[in-house]
RNA sequence: GCGCCAGUAGCUCAGCAGGAUAGAGCAACUGCCUUCUAAGCAGUAGGCCGGGGGUUCGAAUCCCUCCUGGCGUGCCA
């Protein structure tokens, strides 16, 4: 158990033990009385953990709270637990100063698992999958993409971090109606290039951007005219066969420049080819789920589990929704591969297919309602120059990942897109980020882990031993300072698993930003490389201990942690 | 129309399984480098937490309602 948690679960055991002493001694009356609330108040003078508990207890107890309170401390043993003392503040509240041994442990407890501090066991681990970005290959990622990237990516490090089996997934759709357009819209340039700008008109339908023209291009180079004397089919696989996979090798080159390593590529067209797809349609009209109408289109019946309208699952021309491989390839992930959780990180555009994906996997008796999440993102709002940046593969002026990398470093990005909860609208001012260094948050961070090597490194250069940290006598680090600093350290583990539980990877942002003004704040009280040896060894640990802490933290992000600046 | 998300300092946002005086960064102003990294620290100023009702010892947080913004409501994906 972590430092936090222990204190944690002290302060609530050491309550409810008074309270049964108090009513032995028949001070407090036998009550339905409600778990012991604990919490850290935002406030330090009101110490360092309270409980609410003499207030929830008025009502059922019918005491005044601060009655309640007073009995409750005067059978409060602290003995064997980690607090100096508890006052009683305000209406009622029961405030718990930390003792010096609790300081000492927590610091401790960083040594102990080192590179791994943070990492704490799940009292339930699960498999769980996160299938994030899943952009289309018909074209380059975008700024929707980036965002969408890092969530995912630190969401399942947070995940695993907590003590999960987490695979990455990126799901590649490599079927449908915009494959077909894809390589229409090739065909259409690779004839332009061929024959002239009027040789075909241009189709509004066709996507516009640039790296439609370098694809038909590279046809160009490997084939010259060749392709038109071929039939349409054997052309159109040609286009296929060439444009997709050089697409996809680009999105996983982009992908890996951006720090992010998939355990999956899973493709959409190996639902279809192998009968996937059609065969979980068959299951799911077994159960009653779905209708034919007479133009021959099959249909769920969404309205049933309370969707506003039914899906048509298969077309009156035979072909399959995108919908229905959808359920199919979900019906993968539980049926055949076993995954206790699934969790989606999905742009918030497409909100409305949540529910009829979750029911349609009810349906299946895979219990999409409890076990497929779908995180829903906030699409990035592009400025730049003031107003407001369309980004549309279509008419192809989306501002690309790449592009977004070549402008600004990979770590501003990544910590930038995990600044902000997945369902928060973000703006990004490309002007801004560009020019963005000493204000941008992750340099405050990374600057105080390069503080820390430094002062490390003058330390040993002038002969100072650096101190065994497992053993060091921390007794001396008094400090409001220093303790502030301490119990900050000691919030990592617990900072992990609440942002996994809530699905919430910003948080570690903030927590590395609060770590590390912290530190900075007792860089500048306390002199570390000082005449006191004890005082000296005991910072000394310190410092290594927020090291630690900043370096696991931006870790967990994806961003580096610099020795010099 | 219906559905989802959001509205907190001048700007960008934390806080929201109810808790003590509502926080941070940026911008503004004032101090701090003859000693470990000033990409730093300390301080000042800035608020009807969108409006209105309710629930209770207590509401930015929960419920209802209204207003404003974004998105969705395809035999596209």
């Amino acid at each position: 158990m972590n430092a936090y948690e222990f204190a944690r679960t002290e302060a609530a055991r050491v309550v409810e033990a008074a309270y049964r002493k108090a009513v032995q001694a028949g001070e407090l009356p036998e009550g339905e009385i409600p778990a012991v609330a604990v919490e850290t108040p935002k406030d330090a003078s009101n110490g360092d953990w309270a409980s609410t508990f003499a207030m929830q207890c008025a009502k059922p107890l019918r005491m005044a709270p601060r009655k309640i309170a007073e009995a409750l401390v005067s059978h409060l043993e602290l003995a064997e637990s980690c607090f100096d003392t508890v006052d009683i503040a305000g209406p009622g509240f029961l405030n718990f100063t930390l003792n010096q041994s609790w300081y000492q442990d927590a610091v401790r407890g960083v040594f102990e698992m080192g590179a791994d501090y943070g990492r704490t066991t799940a009292q339930k681990p699960e498999k769980v999958m996160v299938e994030f970005v899943s952009a289309n290959p018909t074209g380059p990622m975008h700024m929707g993409n980036a965002r969408g990237g890092v969530l995912g990516d630190c969401l399942s490090e947070v995940l695993d971090w907590s003590g999960n089996n987490v695979t990455r997934e990126f799901y590649i759709n490599d079927a449908g109606n915009q494959v077909d357009k894809f390589a229409h819209s090739v065909e259409g340039r690779y004839i332009q290039e061929v024959r002239g700008e009027d040789a075909v008109a241009f189709d509004p339908s066709w996507y516009q951007g640039d790296d439609i023209k370098a694809l038909a291009h590279d046809l160009v180079e490997q084939y010259g005219g060749s392709l038109l004397d071929k039939a349409p089919d054997e052309r159109f696989r040609i286009i296929e066969e060439y444009g997709l996979p050089t697409n996809i090798a680009r999105m996983e080159r982009d992908l890996k420049r951006y720090k992010i390593d998939y355990d999956v590529w899973f493709r959409e067209s190996e639902l279809h080819e192998s009968g996937y797809v059609e065969e979980t349609m068959k299951m799911l009209t077994e159960k009653g789920a779905t209708y034919e109408t007479e133009d021959g289109a099959l249909w769920l019946r969404s309205t049933d589990f309370g969707c506003d309208k039914d899906d048509v699952l298969r077309r009156a021309n035979g072909f399959y929704t995108y919908f229905a491989a959808d359920i199919a390839y979900h019906r993968n992930k539980f049926e055949k591969r076993g995954f206790d959780r699934v969790i989606n990180i999905w742009g918030a555009d497409h909100h409305g297919h949540v529910k009829r994906l979750q029911s349609a996997l009810d349906a299946l008796g895979l219990d999409g309602t409890n076990r497929l999440e779908i995180v829903l993102m906030q699409l990035v709002r592009m400025m730049q120059g003031g107003e407001v940046v369309r980004m549309s593969k279509r008419t192809g002026k989306s501002l690309t990942l790449t592009d977004l990398l070549d402008e600004i470093p990979v770590d501003a990005a990544r910590f930038f897109f995990n600044s902000r909860a997945a369902e928060t609208q973000m703006e990004f001012d490309l002007d801004l980020a560009v020019k963005q260094d000493s204000d941008n948050p992750l340099y405050y961070v990374q600057y105080a882990h390069a503080r820390i090597c430094s002062v490390i490194k003058n330390c040993t250069e002038e002969g100072i031993a650096l101190p065994n940290p497992l053993n060091a006598d921390l007794s001396v680090l008094t400090g409001a300072d220093e303790r502030a600093l301490i119990k900050e350290i000691a919030l990592l583990p617990e900072e992990i698993a609440q942002a996994a539980q809530s699905r919430d990877p910003s948080r570690l942002n903030k927590y590395a930003v609060s770590l590390a003004q912290l530190f900075h704040r007792f860089y500048n009280a306390c002199r570390i490389k000082c005449d006191n040896e004890a005082l000296c060894t005991a910072r000394l640990t310190l410092c290594m201990a927020a090291r630690q802490t900043i370096a696991n933290a931006l870790r967990i992000i994806g961003v580096d942690a610099p020795e010099k600046m």
